[in-house]
DNA sequence: GTGTGATTAGAATATTCATTCCATTTTCGA
DNA sequence: TCGAAAATGGAATGAATATTCTAATCACAC
């Protein structure tokens, strides 16, 4: 019986139960086939409703994980419960490896490790920005921006260099392009023109800079077409938007790389100059 | 309160959420948000585990779950587990739809064809960038920029974008910065207070912003560090420069993405206040 | 056939958990 | 400033759960 099988992962755990299924008893062996042919029902019942699936008594389950090595069923179902959240969030093994260098912090500052930290948790990002993204909001957003007349865009805080970049890859395109950021004055002034006939792209992550919540509403309430790029369903310019990008897991505003919201309008951009044609 | 919550899919729980996140009191809307940003806590985890995770009493999330229409917490969680479920299995076709989708994006016009290629085009760039910035130079821009009094910006047009990312960054560390952005007036008198003591970190790819390629050489030869951030050693910021960064195989203004631009400077700041401690 | 040691099933138990209830606080309108 | 209604936090409760224990069963050698 081995010791230590706290931080076990999934497909070690596979590899322990095909190892020592021949010295298991008859029961265990059935137990051992069950586990692996639905390791999901493992994740998430209960010892009963394993047992009950399985065919076997709730105490054989119990068994079966002190036969392991786990100091009980709770414990063996953390390492079924690992797989599951591995599957889900492709930034897992990304999120790991930082953990892992962060705790070698002395190496970890070495500014090397710094940027491959960085390009390792942009890399990531991008994954998730393509899974999360769908067509129909990309659609919908080109739509928008289609008709619109002039195109204001909103982002100020950590978020200009966003819409800067926006800005400045529409007006190559020969769009006709607002870009809110205060200057010389009131934002409220700038976006006075806006009407229904216009659009409006804003961007915000937490926090959210005040001024942006703050002018969002106005717009929408003057019946703006809008787009939104922002972290959570929840946030201040997701109400009354045409058009929602979340884009999730933005980490705290010193450490974010901006790299997938710089993807995504740049693919709005882009796509709307071809959508033209 | 709405009936019939048992069958609802996770997409649809999110937006159920959203909607009525204005309607909810203070504390159920900061339940609300908590749950959205970490899903899986709520799948695996116990109501006292999501309540002190969230800062908040146990009994404040079973009345959220009422406020959403389910019985309990147990009915809500059922939901959030199936996205855990849903996420596990598809993996491989998803991995593969989206393979094929990426293979046609020669034709595609399609604006999911268009966030691919320019998600897989980052991807490729975070290689590349991460292959060819080497220690050595990593390091000597962050002994410039830690032994600066005031750090100077220069980014103008298409890398504006980043010199502003840059600023907001350093600025958040507590560094002092000027951006250089010609706002009202020239930017030769923004920089002219720039002596040795302090340093430049000058952004520019092709076409070079006429400007930079104008100011860059006074800063040099008034003895301000620099270091370079570009795509080319003949670039007019490369020469003279302290410390050079080459980024190759920067696409056309209109098609870059600034990724990895972005990730560098990213980089260097957190580089330079982790060097600080 | 019989005795021994391992294996098993099911009941008993102790723990953990979700839920409810109530006293207190907060909010908002008069 | 006061009063009513809503919201909140924390303890109490009862259900659900994992685990342990014990008696019965089984396999196998002699």
């Amino acid at each position: 019986m081995n010791k230590a099988q706290g931080a076990m992962s999934y497909d070690e755990l596979r590899g322990a139960i095909a190892q020592r299924h021949r010295a298991l008893s008859g029961r265990l062996q059935q137990i051992a086939e069950f586990v692996l042919d639905h390791p999901t029902d493992v994740a998430l019942g209960t010892v009963a409703e394993v047992a009950q699936r399985s065919g076997v008594p709730p105490s054989a389950i119990v068994r079966f994980a002190h036969a392991l090595g786990f100091g009980g069923f709770t414990e063996m179902q953390q390492v079924f419960r690992s797989r599951l959240v591995a599957g889900v969030a492709p930034s897992y093994k990304a999120r790991l490896a930082r953990m892992k260098s962060e705790e070698k912090s002395v190496l970890g500052r070495k500014p090397a490790a710094v940027l491959s930290r960085f390009v390792s948790e942009a890399q990531s990002a991008l994954v998730t920005l393509s899974q999360s993204v769908h067509t129909r909001e990309l659609e919908a957003a080109t739509a928008i921006l289609a008709k619109a007349r002039d195109i204001y865009l909103l982002g100020l805080g950590g978020s200009f260099p966003v819409a800067t970049h926006l800005a400045y890859v529409l007006r190559k395109l020969g769009r006709r392009v607002v870009l809110l950021d205060g200057t010389g004055g009131s934002i409220h002034e700038q976006s006075h023109a806006a009407t229904v006939d216009d659009a409006l792209v804003a961007i915000s992550f937490r926090n959210y800079y005040p001024d942006t919540a703050r002018l969002f509403p106005e717009l929408v309430a003057r019946g703006v077409p809008t787009i939104s790029i922002t972290d959570s369903l929840l946030s201040p310019i997701a109400e009354g938007a045409s058009v929602v990008f979340e884009i999730q897991d933005m980490p705290e505003p010193a450490l974010r790389t901006l790299v997938a919201p710089m993807c995504l309008v740049q693919a709005l951009a882009i796509g709307l100059d071809l959508a033209a044609d």
